[in-house]
DNA sequence: GTTAATTCCTACTAATTTAGTATGTTTTCG
DNA sequence: CGAAAACATACTAAATTAGTAGGAATTAAC
């Protein structure tokens, strides 16, 4: 279990992204990463695993950049995660490790509860959505006006 | 935000300490570790920092070992991970990196979301004991029985 | 059809973390 | 005294993280 800053990275970019979008038209990443102050060659390794998972396309070439393929409240942390995360859903009784504790799954307690754990948790992050973040940062931004 | 293999190893020890210590005698680190088959020195690394919690206390010399300062049902995973687990509850911005994204914590609505993630899985961890991994393994002892 | 802007692709890398191991010292029971 | 335990310190190999470097392929605009 782990979010590394890939997630936070690939949420602010994918923020961003909505954010600018409004005409639809293709965003170059050098914009979006300027705009965010994030590192661009970074933010494409993690683009491209966000294209696999269908959460992005992209047009290349000049005046090309990516759209988002959903709306910023259908697009889930849930689905940012399995994107752009490696392996945050193992157990250790099924990691390969020197001393491994194999179990038989279904007929191990820690198994069970840490899959359960685990599961709760997913259920968690799949209610939060991209809108969530753009929501919170136009409240402060609102408030900033008086 | 992660759960590494150090929190699940230091909940199957504390776990394996409950069930072995009934009698209130103190348990040794070698028995303990042979039972569940975890690594010796690792484990006595990690009995050091849930020393410090007060999680657990010992007593050394022959017949020394370890006992629980706490009822099974009284220990959490929230704690286990805040003795065990180093820096499992930053947010991108307050991390020190090259590219450090430096917000005004309070001002900043991805820290306001990321920090009230955080806030939720604590609550969520800290209602889950150790009672709970017992019961998982009592109750598929007893199925075991017929 | 050249140029500039972009995505896409592959490889490298420095620093950190993880998951330990090794070796020994100190304390206490019998 | 001798064995069994906790306690202390240092080392290490492998993996992961968080990038960087350098270029190839594609496309719009002129």
């Amino acid at each position: 279990m782990q979010i590394s800053s890939k997630t936070e990275y690939a949420v602010r970019a994918i923020t961003e992204l909505a954010l600018i979008s409004e005409t639809g038209k293709p965003v170059s990443l050098k914009l979006l990463c300027k705009r965010q102050g994030l590192p661009l060659k970074y933010i494409e390794k993690l683009f491209k695993k966000l294209k696999n998972f269908q959460i992005i396309s992209s047009t290349k070439g000049a005046k090309g950049g990516y759209i988002l393929l959903k709306k910023a409240d259908e697009i889930t942390l849930l689905e940012i995660m399995d994107a752009v995360e490696e392996k945050y859903n193992t157990v250790l009784c099924e990691r390969p490790s020197p001393n491994s504790i194999k179990c038989d799954n279904s007929n191990c307690g820690f198994y069970r509860v840490w899959k359960g754990l685990q599961s709760d948790i997913k259920d968690y992050f799949a209610n939060i959505t991209i809108d969530k973040f753009i929501k919170e940062i136009r409240r402060k931004n609102e408030k900033n006006l008086f």
